[in-house]
DNA sequence: TCAATGCTTCGATTACGATCGAAGTATGAA
DNA sequence: TTCATACTTCGATCGTAATCGAAGCATTGA
């Protein structure tokens, strides 16, 4: 009663099903204004512009001003984080929004968490990592990049020296609610995403967390990332 | 809007300050009657009654009927590490119920997380076991008991085999809140706190997740798990 | 059988927060 | 300047859920 964290805001503040939806959203990765976000949380602008500046002040999200928008993100990865590991306890439960439907195979064989890739497809990047001695796992949940794994990225066209300069962690994991394993989060997880788009392996299904790969992308993919 | 799991009623079950005061109450292991969680959230026992009826039908506590008593308790593990989880999120965040009292760095060395040691003692005895080769990190979270593993634990008095019986996992990662690094959950991790307690090394503080470790435990346990 | 304890259910009250219309502010375009 | 768009703030309404008193079960012990 009178020791630890406070929960109960946090828990409050993703209680509340608009809310819920409009996190849910920005777990799709993409900034989104308040005007798109009502939409899909099915309330007028006034009630979203309410909830978000009240999602901001809990630190859930922040914003970004563009001209007469605003856009919208979740603040940090660990909200992303925090929010997979809850989605994941919630599935166990079987709480759904909806019956599972014809979109629930694609988002669990490839969906973006946030910034990075989750699913089968983020969970066998990660495991054929480790196996490669590409990524160490020094202790509990600490990823460590090998030097092996250094010039493997960088051979893929991803600049390791500005990863580096960033204070965010380059390798961590995150639970992945389908598959209940972890995957690769991090700068490091968010700039191989960006690569597979970038390169045209993969893309984002609109409206959704679901990423689609072409055919020649998931060739290139599952040879690259070995089970 | 339409896709994933639903997590805005697991949020707000959380969300109410009633019931995430039930709940911290609980991450303490041990089963309370609903008068005891009553007198600890600081609401009538007809109101606990209520909210114990929905964290019941949420799944997220089970009870146990004894004579005319009945002790509620967390349902699994996995309730245990989602609430660190989300505490972790509020303690980054400065959300605590209090301003840091005295009782604070003592439950940062060493306190119960549902049912397992957690804390710095707790980060320690898990990196000590990675180190020895007692315990492996097979990828991501996974972890497995070596053989080296197994044989130090029955010398110390665990029995094995009954873990392994068990359906539960015998060895998961949690996250710690304080250390923000993971430590030992599972059967063995529930079984290595029993013993510590068991032996006498250690005591649960009364009505606080606090672990005090007596001088000789202290000594032993350290010795057992060096750095 | 009776009384005491522990807890649940019922019912009424109350308070808080979600919601949206209307009005206000800021940015950009004509 | 004027108009349009994007968003916030204000104010009023409404619904829901938290709360507790009172009554109802169930278990124990005498």
């Amino acid at each position: 009663m009178k020791e630890g964290p406070d929960i109960a805001l946090i828990g409050s503040l993703i209680g509340d099903p608009a809310r819920a939806n409009m996190l849910t959203a920005l777990m799709g990765g993409q900034a989104l204004t308040p005007t798109e976000l009502a939409g899909l949380a099915g309330i007028t602008l006034q009630t979203a512009s309410s909830h978000l500046a009240k999602l901001e002040a809990g630190g859930l999200v922040a914003q970004r001003k563009q001209g007469r928008h605003r856009y919208y993100a979740l603040s940090e990865d660990e909200v992303g984080l925090m929010l997979e590991s809850l989605m994941g306890f919630a599935a166990s439960r079987g709480l759904t929004r909806h019956r599972p439907g014809p979109k629930d195979p694609a988002l669990r064989k490839a969906r973006v968490c946030y910034n990075h890739l989750a699913g089968d497809y983020g969970v066998r990047m990660l495991d054929s990592l480790i196996a490669a001695g590409e990524i160490e796992v020094a202790s509990g949940d600490d990823l460590a990049l090998t030097d092996a794994g250094r010039r493997r990225v960088e051979v893929l066209g991803i600049d390791y020296a500005a990863l580096q300069k960033s204070r965010r962690p380059i390798c961590r994991t995150c639970l992945d609610w389908s598959e209940r394993r972890s995957h690769l989060a991090g700068s490091l997880g968010e700039a191989l995403l960006a690569l597979f788009i970038d390169k045209g392996w993969a893309k984002r299904e609109k409206d959704s967390r679901a990423v689609r790969f072409t055919a020649t992308g998931e060739k290139a993919f599952l040879e690259l990332f070995p089970r």
